[in-house]
DNA sequence: ATTAGCACTCGATGACAGTGAGTGCTAACA
DNA sequence: TGTTAGCACTCACTGTCATCGAGTGCTAAT
């Protein structure tokens, strides 16, 4: 495979290249402390390197940048383990030194940290709601007209909704619905709650007057209209700080991607568990294809709960940027778990 | 003053200008249906025009551009009425027919519509709180440690925190906490809220033992902390779009403005009552120094409670993008006012 | 008062040479 | 045989120069 001396070469190429985001010489390259060839036998590894795809030439008598095959070779076999700084470790301590309690906030707080630390943009998958279970149903009458339904789970998340309350439904009715959609639901898996009340409480609910049926058809569509995704971004405006950016036309592709949120939540929730890394064009997304997408799952217990991924260039610092969304990987675990 | 030719030329400058964004020239003025003078005459007119700062050259050669002053002038002399076309006015009264009953729901559609329609950045402040009551207070216990506070006001707001529970607090304490305080300050307008929480109720709780003492305290906490600014944007990358702003740097400067919401909310609140146009340099903020910013307020009553923004290039389409701003804040005013 | 005509300005475009950072290759060397 | 010095070559980049054309301001004719 590589000799060593290729290995140190495409190494300090990618490693110079990461921070100065220019094409590296040969003549730069001899210059270093740790390489003490001359700049000609650097050139022919380079002449090597390239023929095997590692790195490439912007024009023919450029310096070398790394190839994606290069960056990925890079991570593979390449990345010592990187010490993060102790401030970088004091910031995220920090953090989530506070008690924080609610998903939410944590995750919120998380996407700040990492998009601060690394200045790329933090994509967060909110916590998936396998395990969450229906806490409490509440109806609120603010009128003869309105009312607002919140759910409560045992995680602390809210859900809430507003509605108007047809004229034939009093708020008495709601009320009698709502006590005995608590007797009923109260412990149900979110996600099975749909099914649930419409299997177990429909002919249920029968038994009462038909008035029950509209309440229940309104109370329905006002609780599980919308099926909203947790996506949490943070640092978006931090694409523009990057030299690679500087046309318009790829940052506005980019950002109709990320505010696809669907889109954005499919992708991250089709990672394996554990740590991926996806360089340029091992993204499917055509806007990503200059990026690199890191991500890795968070969990609770054993089951998974989340992804948080880190999108930038490709010329990305990754040995210290892994360790970063690793660390906040397994901060969000730890908090999760102490929870329960 | 100005004669009615110059009028004439100075409206076909401005109204060129804003849709091809390329200074215009004499000939080009001289074309125009209707315009019927020799490209001559049009240029001693512009000349004048230069002369008293409604018009400028980009370089000595030039077509002319609208100085500020221009699109002053011309938005508080030259715009016609402007019928907005059907398929606008669908739009809105579209978004505003299916029966949405939160602020929340309201705002952030308006702010959408809004956007989208302009292709600028729409920021609507979400409405303040004046009139807004307590309807209910709650506190659901999640475990022995954590308990979520809910609170819901008359106009449906929910707003919730979750805390955790020092472990000499009972959730039976809690609940008698909360009874307490539903029957002392449900009606309470929300913004005394917090004053009235110390000043009745904190020798009134001493009544009890200590531990509601630090129930209050945790409760007052979890509800208090956070005095949340509610600011919509819509369509932050519509200004991707515009050509005056293809340098990144400009867009970053813009982005941070917009993201720092205190300042932003500020700056909408200083706007007097009804409409406020702002071109240019009569922003104080300096990102905003190629921006027009357009304001109109919103109410409930005679309670001011709102505003909607509209921020684009100097360069806009001020007569159709007014009267979408004010047909707008119109609506929301409509709606707030069929709620109660 | 209007306009035709003309000299002038200046950004934009393209051709061209010079510079320098980089390469690949060859031949000399340890 | 692996390494290196040397050299010819490539090509982006920069600055200069001429050309072009859209536009102006001014003057003189209508």
């Amino acid at each position: 495979m590589l000799s060593n001396r290729q290995l140190l070469v495409l190494q300090v190429i990618i490693d110079e290249f990461i921070h100065t985001a220019q094409p590296i010489g040969s003549r730069a390259i001899s210059k270093k402390d740790e390489v003490s060839f001359s700049s000609a036998t650097i050139r022919n590894e380079m002449a090597d390197l390239e023929e095997m795809g590692f790195i490439e030439k912007t024009h023919s008598s450029s310096g070398r940048v790394p190839s994606e095959k290069g960056y990925r070779f890079y991570v593979d076999h390449l990345l010592s383990p990187f010490r993060l700084s102790n401030t970088d470790v004091d910031i995220i301590s920090d953090a989530f030194a506070k008690g924080m309690i609610e998903f939410e906030q944590v995750v919120q707080k998380s996407a700040k940290v990492l998009s601060d630390l690394t200045n790329y943009t933090s994509i967060i998958l909110g916590p998936e709601v396998f395990d969450t279970k229906l806490k409490q149903l509440q109806i609120i009458s603010l009128s003869n007209q309105t009312a607002v339904a919140i759910l409560v789970t045992n995680t602390g998340h809210v859900e809430h909704r507003s509605f108007s309350v047809p004229a034939n439904i009093q708020s008495s009715d709601l009320e009698k619905l709502v006590n005995i959609l608590n007797d009923r639901l109260v412990g149900v898996p979110i996600v099975q709650l749909h099914e649930k009340l419409s299997d177990e409480l429909t002919h249920l609910l029968h038994k009462y007057t038909s008035d029950f049926d509209a309440a229940y058809h309104y109370l329905k569509g006002a609780l599980f209209d919308q099926q909203s995704v947790q996506l949490y971004v943070g640092g978006k405006t931090n694409i523009l700080m990057q030299p690679e950016f500087k046309d318009v036309e790829k940052i506005r592709s980019l950002y109709s991607i990320i505010e696809q949120e669907e889109e954005m939540a499919e992708l991250l929730r089709s990672n394996k568990d554990g740590m991926n890394i996806m360089i340029g064009h091992e993204n499917k997304i055509d806007a990503m294809q200059d990026c690199s997408l890191i991500t890795a799952t968070y969990s609770l217990g054993d089951q998974q709960m989340g992804t948080i991924a880190l999108l930038g260039p490709t010329r990305m610092e990754y040995s210290r940027v892994i360790s970063l969304v690793n660390m906040l990987s397994k901060q969000l675990t730890n908090t999760f778990h102490s929870w329960y």
